[in-house]
DNA sequence: CGTAGGGTTGAGGTTAATCAAGTATGGTGG
DNA sequence: CCACCATACTTGATTAACCTCAACCCTACG
C-alpha cells in the first residue's frame, strides 16, 4: 500500500506540484495509518507530535463542552490536511479529531517535517498559505456563529458547498450533504431538533426539496437572498 | 521617529531576538503609520498589501453583519502584530479594523516582505508559530461562544487578562479592563446590556466588584470554578 | 452648565435549547 | 429475506438565555 502514499501527497495542495525529489523525502517521513469509523484520531490537550492528511475517508474536529455538547469545527475529506499548526508552538491538539468513516491518513511526524521545512523554503510558503486558509475559515465561522441565525448559516452553507462542489447555483441543482444531519447541525452551532426544523421550514417555503440527504434548490433567488 | 522602528520590532514576538543584521533588513522594509481613535485601519474585503505590528494603542479587529452588529475577534496591543495571514493567499482583509486610540503602528508591505521570507527561514519559522497560535487563539473563540454562556465567558475572559498581566489568581487581585465595557461585550459575543447585567450578577454573588473598569476578584475559587 | 458617550436598569419578545416521545433507517444475525 | 436492534431523525411542548427597545444615569469635557 506504500505504492499509493505518494498520490495521496501529490493530491494535497500543501504538496501539490511539487519536484519530484521534494515529494519523495516528504514520502519517506510519512506514516500511512488507518481508522475505522468513529476511531479517535486525536484529543484535545493530547501531545501533538505531527500532523495529517487524508487520503480517503472524512474526519471532524471538534470541540466538546463540560456537558458533552460539541461543536464541529471543520469537516476534512480527501486531499486535505489537517493539525499542521500544532507542529509550531504549542505541544498539544487544540480539538478533537474522530474517523466519521473508515479513514486512510498519512501522518508527517513534527520533527522530521520541520527539519524538512527548514531546507524547503517552497514547501514553508505552502505551508503558511495553508495556515491563512484556516485562520480566514475560523473567522468565518465565528462571524457565522455569533452573527448570524442559524437559517442564515444553514443557507450559507449550502451556498459554500454547492461553490466547492462546483455546482452551479440554479434552481434545480441537487445537493448532497455528505455527512449526517447531526454531525451538520453541530457545524452549524446548533442541534439535530433546530436544524431539523430548520430544514422543513425552507422545504415548507418551498425554497428546497429535502430527500434524505439530498437537498433540491427550488428557488435559489429567495433563498440565497438572506446572504447580504 | 524612525529611531523608534527598530524598537517596536524588537518588542514584537515574530522578530524578538533576531540577529541585528535580519532586523536592519525587516526596519528597512517598515513603513511607520499613526492612526487616530476611531479611525480605520483596514475594512473587510479590501485588497490587502501587508500586514502590521503595534507600537503605540490598541486596535480591534472585528467582522459587521448585514444590520450593523458587531463581533470583535481580538484586541491587539503594543508589540502584537496583526492580518499576518493576509500576506499569503487571499488577497483581501478578512475583517475590519479600526484603532481604539491613538496608535503608532509599523506596517510591512507584502511582496518586500515575502522575499524576505524566502531567504529567511528562521523569520518563516516565527511567522509560522505565530499563525499557529493566531489559529489556536480562533479555535478557543469558537468554542467559548458557541459552548459557552455569557457568564463563563466573562470569567474565562478575566482568568486569561489576569494571566496575561502575570497577577496572581487570588482573592483581592485587581484587574483592569483596558477596553470600553461596550467593546468588551462585543469581544465576549454579546451586548452591553447582558454584559452589564453579567457583571452585575457576579457583584451581587460577592464574587467580584466592580469599579468602573476597574474589577476586583472577591472570591477566587468560587468565581473560576465554573471553568472545568 | 450642557451635551455626548458610555453605562445601567427594566419590561417584553424571540430564538433556539431542552425534554419527551415517536418514527424512519440501516446494518446484523438468524 | 426478514426480524431486530441501534442509531438517526423528526415533531411537539416547554423553558431559558439573551437580545431588543426604551428610559435613565453618570461622568468627562467643552
Amino acid at each position: 500500500m506504500a505504492s499509493i502514499l505518494p498520490e495521496v501527497l501529490r493530491n494535497t495542495p500543501l504538496f501539490a506540484n511539487l519536484p519530484p525529489e521534494d515529494l519523495r523525502r516528504v514520502a519517506e517521513i510519512a506514516l500511512p495509518r488507518h481508522y475505522e469509523k468513529k476511531d479517535s484520531i486525536f484529543r484535545e490537550g493530547e501531545r501533538a507530535d505531527g500532523f495529517y492528511v487524508v487520503g480517503v475517508g472524512r474526519v471532524k474536529i471538534f470541540k466538546l463542552s463540560e456537558n458533552g455538547k460539541e461543536q464541529v469545527l471543520h469537516l476534512i475529506g480527501p486531499g486535505q490536511s489537517f493539525a499542521e499548526a500544532t507542529i509550531f508552538e504549542g505541544g498539544t491538539f487544540p480539538a478533537h479529531a474522530e474517523a466519521l468513516e473508515g479513514c486512510d491518513v498519512v501522518f508527517l511526524p513534527k520533527r522530521p517535517f520541520t527539519d524538512l521545512l527548514e531546507k524547503n523554503p517552497r514547501i514553508a510558503l505552502r505551508m503558511m498559505a495553508s495556515l491563512s486558509r484556516w485562520l480566514k475559515r475560523m473567522t468565518d465561522l465565528v462571524e457565522s456563529i455569533s452573527l448570524r441565525d442559524v437559517e442564515a448559516r444553514l443557507v450559507r452553507y449550502l451556498s459554500d458547498e454547492l461553490a466547492v462542489g462546483g455546482t452551479p447555483i440554479r434552481d434545480g441543482a441537487v445537493l448532497d450533504l455528505n455527512v449526517s444531519k447531526t454531525v451538520l447541525a453541530s457545524r452549524l452551532g446548533t442541534v439535530p431538533e433546530t436544524f431539523s426544523r430548520t430544514l422543513k421550514k425552507l422545504q415548507d417555503e418551498g425554497k428546497i426539496r429535502v430527500k434524505g440527504k439530498q437537498i433540491r434548490i427550488m428557488k435559489a433567488d429567495s433563498l440565497f437572498s438572506i446572504l447580504d
